[in-house]
DNA sequence: CTGTGTGCAAAGCATTTGCAAAATA
DNA sequence: TATTTTGCAAATGCTTTGCACACAG
């Protein structure tokens, strides 16, 4: 896993945003995993390094990466947003059963968002693809039973 | 816009719930309408008909209406969950704008279900697919200022 | 009659906001 | 130095819960 920062830096210069430890941190932090996060969990894991950071500076330094599509905002319907350093659009899966929440590469939906404008009276800017069942650590764990 | 409560019926009979006034109002309501109403909507429009009806019994009663499979939640992304009585596989639009929210019939994925379970280590069982747009009554104030 | 559902008010989460102090550019 | 951002606590909005009374089966 390689964390760049040449784009948050570049974009933040350029936004006239600060560059604090605090959004520094929230972004690598995203960079460095695959679990979609939400904004407790990001809060969690970051407490060791930045005791004195606050949950409220989370929320607020994903709702600026958000803004400036350093990061994408998911909602798999759990009640809360989860957290995806990799803006381009890709479909997510989800487990029912332990809620872990991944990356589905391999199949793009490139190209359907024009079809759906065509289709709909809608200009269609973008889209979220979840899949929904169970994933195979959860499966084991039922067959174990 | 034909509403049908045979089905209500026998699943209430045959789950053993109750039919009452409230339940069976949320469920006509939610057939009688494409709006994918929240329950903060529901719970309003049935009001004047049901004057005595509490927000937290449209609540339970949407959760139960869930279950059973008469109903299905969305998630739009706005930080509140949005209800469609049609319950079988299909994408919805949203509007940036307006938060309008539509169904999107004659697109559809069957089948993808397969492919990602083929494709991932995951047993899938359902997905829902969201764009996002602005819809033509949106389209058009943006041209009038 | 029995157990489930309703209505009310209070509680529970996730997220946002206001404001003084701190830190960036 | 001038803003912007942080951290705290309080506020907000959506949804759930507990409990006494009412009602469907």
């Amino acid at each position: 896993m390689v964390i760049r920062l040449d784009n948050i830096t570049k974009v933040f210069k350029q936004k006239k945003l600060k560059l604090t430890p605090q959004r520094i941190a929230v972004y690598k932090y995203l960079q460095s995993t695959t679990a979609h996060p939400s904004a407790e969990t990001i809060y969690k894991s970051l407490q060791a390094d930045y005791p004195t950071m606050s949950l409220a500076t989370v929320y607020k330094a994903l709702k600026t990466l958000v803004e400036v599509d350093l990061v994408q905002e998911l909602n798999v319907g759990e009640g809360n947003f989860r957290y995806d350093a990799t803006v381009a659009s890709h479909p997510h899966i989800c487990c029912l059963h332990c809620h872990v929440v991944g990356d589905i590469e391999g199949i793009t939906f490139d190209g359907i968002n024009k079809d759906v404008q065509d289709y709909t009276d809608f200009d269609v800017y973008s889209n979220q693809v979840y899949f929904y069942g169970v994933c195979s650590t959860c499966k084991e764990e039922v067959l174990k039973k």
